[in-house]
RNA sequence: GGCCUCAUCGUCUAACGGUUUAGGACGCAGCCCUCUCAAGGCUGAAAUACGGGUUCGAUUCCCGUUGGGGCUACCA
């Protein structure tokens, strides 16, 4: 599939659960990749042993497949760049290391954290950039020596150019500038032989062969020293796209403590992968159109990098229901039916009592009533069984004194009738009606309250026809019974 | 605090110096339709953060202010 050497990465660390800023950011590399012909690789940065979670690394993969946002290489899809999980390429980030250590541009640091905290403390008194302060840059070659024969813990230091500014192209922000002075000698790999994010980020990248990095904003203020890291290998620079925020309502970064923030809680709250996709794929892009609502198919073949936004965008979640209501009424009446099947084994309704014919009648008349499937149980719970109460507020406004006597006669006509649909009810309505001298209404919100039990809900006439005659007249004759006026 | 970065309706956004009484969408309000609720149709309220420049002309370019966000870990 891949007609040029266009390769992009989403770089998930198996924390737990894919987030909904990730699937934004999977999303869009996937789209960038599918639009240009390109390779979408997905690589596992698990280098934080400390937060590395048990089934993350599946949950993560599972949860991109239920979406869509396939990978062309990644585990379990080895390519010719693997492997692409990190814990398995120590030997390569140990090789970068020896490589780097040569050339003089990373050095052992043997600091203890307290010594290191104990810096930053004075700095920050100072109001100095809290950096570390190159003691350990000065060790002869003796010192070092002696430091690693007794095995006294260590990790690798870049080694950052003093007073020169590092500059590089971002796709959505054009020129970004940084003072070499800001830096800290970051640290490249870890007392426990791990490497950090920069190095294995940047030594994956360039052995992959990366050629866009488009990640979350967060990762702008470390570029420079992803830039300098290029630099000291004497690789070529990818190009960056730096990808605004996903903001809660308070414009902060998106967290979990201001809402949902996995991909998999939106999943199990029913809401379908097209509309999921389709509100992250407008949280900071746009067609330039006045397109709302995209298939998969639409986005890859309308996704661009140059309008794709700078701002954060706050994650609004009633934008995000009205394009499941619009998906959802796109997806056929079977579809449908599987998942309202679905829901109702997750109800207390057993799940076989209804037949295929008689829901697929009460999703017809459900269709421009949901947001969700699960609306079908929550809204008309009618459907699966007879009303237990009646709205108070309804029946004090419909039902009258003479409503029982009506609606008995109303019921003796229905019985009369042989096998009703929805226009023999309504005649047999309207004759009642005009016998008893009375307008069709006050029969028709009656017996809609004696069927549901509620005031709103699809067509009275729609309503009797999906119950069927003989539950419709029981019902009747149990309202007239239980229902008490004022 | 320092560095970086961002700034159009409540929210997501359009406008790439003049075609703009700043457009669309969600949400909100009203009206129509109607047996209710929806759906649908129509209408409405609602924004260029502020101050300076540049220019014949700034939402658009420059500077500053203010405000927001990110980073500032042996986390990614």
């Amino acid at each position: 599939m891949t007609s040029n050497n266009i390769r992009v990465r989403f770089a998930p660390s198996p924390t737990g659960y894919l987030h909904v800023g990730g699937l934004r950011t999977a999303l869009y590399n996937y789209l960038f990749a599918k639009k240009n012909g390109g390779t979408f690789v997905l690589r596992i940065e698990d280098t934080d042993r400390a937060r590395f979670v048990e089934g993350a690394v599946e949950n993560l993969i599972d949860t991109l497949k239920w979406a869509g946002v396939d990978f062309d290489e990644g585990p379990g899809k080895e390519g010719s760049h693997g492997p692409y999980v990190q814990s398995e390429r120590l030997a390569i980030y140990r090789k970068h290391i020896d490589l780097l250590l040569a050339k003089g541009s990373a050095y052992r640091c043997f600091c203890t954290s307290e010594r290191l905290d104990q810096v930053r403390k004075e700095r920050e008194k100072l109001k100095l950039a809290p950096k570390y302060d190159r003691h350990c840059l000065n060790l002869t070659a003796e010192e070092i020596e002696k430091l690693l024969q007794t095995n006294t813990s260590f990790v690798v230091r870049m080694k950052v150019p003093e007073a020169t500014t590092i500059a590089f192209r971002d796709a959505v922000r054009e020129e970004v500038e940084f003072a070499s002075d800001a830096l800290d000698d970051q640290i490249l790999l870890k007392s426990d032989g791990y490497p950090t994010y920069h190095l294995a980020n940047v030594v994956d990248d360039h052995l992959m062969e990366i050629t866009h990095v488009i990640r979350g904003e967060e990762w702008l203020s470390s570029t420079p020293k992803h830039v300098l890291l290029y630099k000291y290998f004497e690789w070529e620079l990818p190009l960056f796209a730096h990808l605004p925020l996903l903001l809660n309502a308070d414009r902060s970064k998106l967290s979990k403590r201001q809402g949902d923030v996995a991909v998999e809680d939106y999943r199990t709250k029913g809401y379908l992968k097209e509309a999921l996709v389709n509100f992250v794929a407008l949280l900071g892009w746009n067609p330039g159109t006045e397109q709302e609502i995209f298939s998969k198919a639409e986005l890859v073949e309308q996704f661009s990098l140059d309008h794709v936004n700078k701002a954060g965008a706050i994650f609004n979640i009633e934008k995000l229901d009205w394009l499941n209501f619009e998906h959802l009424r796109k997806a056929s009446d079977g579809e449908v039916l599987a998942m309202l099947k679905d829901e109702i084994r997750k109800s207390p309704y057993s799940a076989n009592r209804y037949s295929d014919e008689y829901l697929l009648n009460v999703i017809r008349a459900m269709r421009e009533r949901m947001t969700f499937v699960r609306d079908i149980l929550d809204k008309s719970p009618y459907f699966f069984e007879s009303p237990a109460e009646y709205d108070a507020s309804v029946a004090e406004k419909r039902w009258k004194p003479e409503t029982a006597g009506q609606l008995k006669q109303l019921a003796e006509e229905f019985s009369g009738l042989d096998r009703p649909g929805k226009e023999q009810y309504e005649q047999a309505l309207q004759q009642v009606a005009a016998r008893l001298n009375i307008g069709n209404g006050s029969l028709i919100h009656a017996i809609r309250l004696a069927i549901s039990g509620v005031g709103t809900g699809p067509g009275v006439y729609e309503l009797l026809e999906i119950l069927g005659k003989d539950e419709s007249v029981k019902r009747i004759h149990h309202a007239i019974a239980n229902i008490q006026h004022e």
